[in-house]
DNA sequence: GTGAAAGCGCTAACAC
DNA sequence: GTGTTAGCGCTTTCAC
């Protein structure tokens, strides 16, 4: 840090007064402070551009107004849409983010769970890419409050999480009830709670429906990479899809995990002069904004992304505010956006 | 904050030392320390669970190790692609990065710089949205490092940018040697440097191969207004699209300022039963990852994202590391990438 | 080798 | 109403 002077200190001499008198104006404290020497507090501070040093007020105070939002990755439109959400409702409470992608890395989220602990964070939001969450508990019993969001966790704390069975079952619903009966699932592997539950949700629907779940309609990746420059959901679908053209066999529509697979879907089965709708139809999960651009635009289901991160974010600050030891639990509801991608079985 | 009690102070009592001691110890000082003494320093951390806090250490350090990253909006691929390569640089430094969304608001912009500068970053990594850059100026003065990219600034600062000029040029000449000679512009408003150049170079191009500008078509929107839940650009496009598709006469290829801006067009002109490119042609600017992801895909202008971030923040960091007073420019050379949203006109 | 103590910039309890 | 001062958690100088 350069030499970035002007101290309280600087303030008070300025204004021949004492440090505590500045403290007092320049935090608008209700305590006394006759208003001709508030008024020469103030101008002077002006003059010197007196801008205060939140780090000594954050260790003084014991309190970072910083909350940290942990996500596997950002180029996902899925979560800058919940990360507006959050930003939104913190900005509006005084609160500030500390941003951190963990690039679906264990070792890298918990990483960022020791850098925003001794950021002294007030409290944690994330989307975590562990099976075990041995480090988050550990700081959730520090005292870090943490809302979890997108997956579940395997102990007590906040939880906002989309209904996933039941947006599973919509999406097998919905191809059903175009009269499907080959449909096939595409995921990156099912190694995470949302995944897992989709799954069920799709299997339910199938079952309910009385439609066969055939093997060999269903891709599932092995591997979870994510590279700083790439997509890694798109290129999975890419892969997958490709993996199916391959088979003597194919489903006449596909459900895919989320909708960066199943754009990715979509565009592999084009290149290898596969119409969809028409010859496949392909629906999707999480209406990201791009689902709509694409063509034909993505059916699929919404998971209300950027009311997830406001209430993610309303949750904390509540729990921060009243200091509640009980933890809450929210589930939303996912509703079908039915657009171009799927279409009646021809 | 909570009890998150474990200090410096609770390492040394349980180590029977003093806390100048276990600071040698935890910080991997080459301050001599006896071995066995240093042993029970760290298993006695290790046994409080104690993880330093960062606050007491920057204050004391004066330094934070933090650098602050504004731009527009996040929803928008090309700046998550760019904050990626901003984020691998930082860490592999030991920074963190404080992500402010401006979301193109002035007001916003100023307050995140503030509030930057109060949080004691070391250096600031910018987008700006304004024209004036009043306060930003008066950060640099003050002695923290400034890397504008994207955006021009009128003061002397680090500046990453794009040749856009060079960028405009490529598309106009791209349309000219695919035989277009009525070729229509569509952007956000030309209130930005980026813009202006782009513009600039495009209208270059024109005049070196002889091409009329026709000003009915070219349609530039008068308002930049972002909101948190939608994509501004897109609808950008859509709306200037709907516009061209008003007149009588239309042009038989488009450049669009940016990606998303193409991408609302394509699609609002592909819901009039206008084909693309059959029917016109449309370039775009930036080759954000879902400029492939869209059909058709997209002919567009590469700015290098991820690179410019990466660049950013080397720059940043050395300028940093050896408190060079001198400022660094880069340009980068963008480059043509054809897709299929261009054709020979027919 | 080790420890005491000053001090980073700030707030607030306490004294006047 | 205003000022003095302790102390937040930490590093580092200086003394031993």
């Amino acid at each position: 840090m350069i030499k970035r002077s002007t101290t309280i200190y600087d303030v008070a001499k300025a204004a021949n007064t004492s440090i505590a008198t500045v403290s007092r104006v320049l935090n608008n404290s209700d305590y006394p402070v006759k208003e001709k020497l508030a008024k020469k507090v103030l101008s002077e501070a002006k003059k010197l551009n007196y801008i205060p040093n939140l780090i000594g007020k954050q260790l003084k105070n014991k309190k970072s107004n910083d909350i940290g939002v942990i996500i596997p990755n950002i180029t996902n439109q899925f979560y800058p849409q919940l990360i507006q959400g959050i930003e939104k409702v913190a900005r509006e409470n005084g609160y500030n983010i500390l941003l951190c992608n963990s690039q679906r890395d264990p070792i890298n989220e918990n990483k960022y769970l020791e850098s925003l602990f001794q950021k002294q964070v007030e409290g944690i939001i994330i989307s975590s890419v562990q099976n075990i969450h041995e480090s988050l508990k550990k700081f959730a019993e520090r005292g870090i409050r943490i809302v979890v969001f997108d997956q579940n966790v395997d102990f007590d704390c906040n939880k906002i999480i989309i209904d996933f069975v039941k947006g599973g079952f919509l999406a097998a619903k919905h191809l059903i009830e175009l009269g499907h009966k080959k449909i096939g699932f595409i995921s990156a592997p099912l190694n995470k709670y949302s995944r897992v539950k989709v799954f069920e949700g799709f299997i339910n629907g199938l079952k309910e429906f009385n439609v066969n779940m055939n093997k060999d309609y269903i891709f599932i990746s092995n591997e979870e990479k994510e590279f700083y420059d790439e997509i890694y959901e798109y290129n999975n679908g890419r892969i997958l899809a490709r993996q199916m053209l391959s088979k003597s066999k194919l489903p006449t529509s596909v459900f895919c995990i989320n909708d960066m697979t199943a754009i990715g879907v979509i565009q592999a089965l084009q290149e290898n002069s596969i119409e969809v709708p028409k010859d496949i139809s392909v629906i999707g999960f999480d209406n990201i904004p791009i689902s709509k651009m694409v063509s034909p635009a993505l059916t699929t289901v919404d998971q209300y992304t950027y009311k997830m991160g406001k209430m993610a974010a309303e949750v904390l600050l509540r729990i921060l505010k009243e200091n509640k030891k009980k933890n809450e639990s929210l589930l939303i509801e996912p509703s079908l956006i039915v657009r171009e991608s799927t279409k009646i079985i021809s």
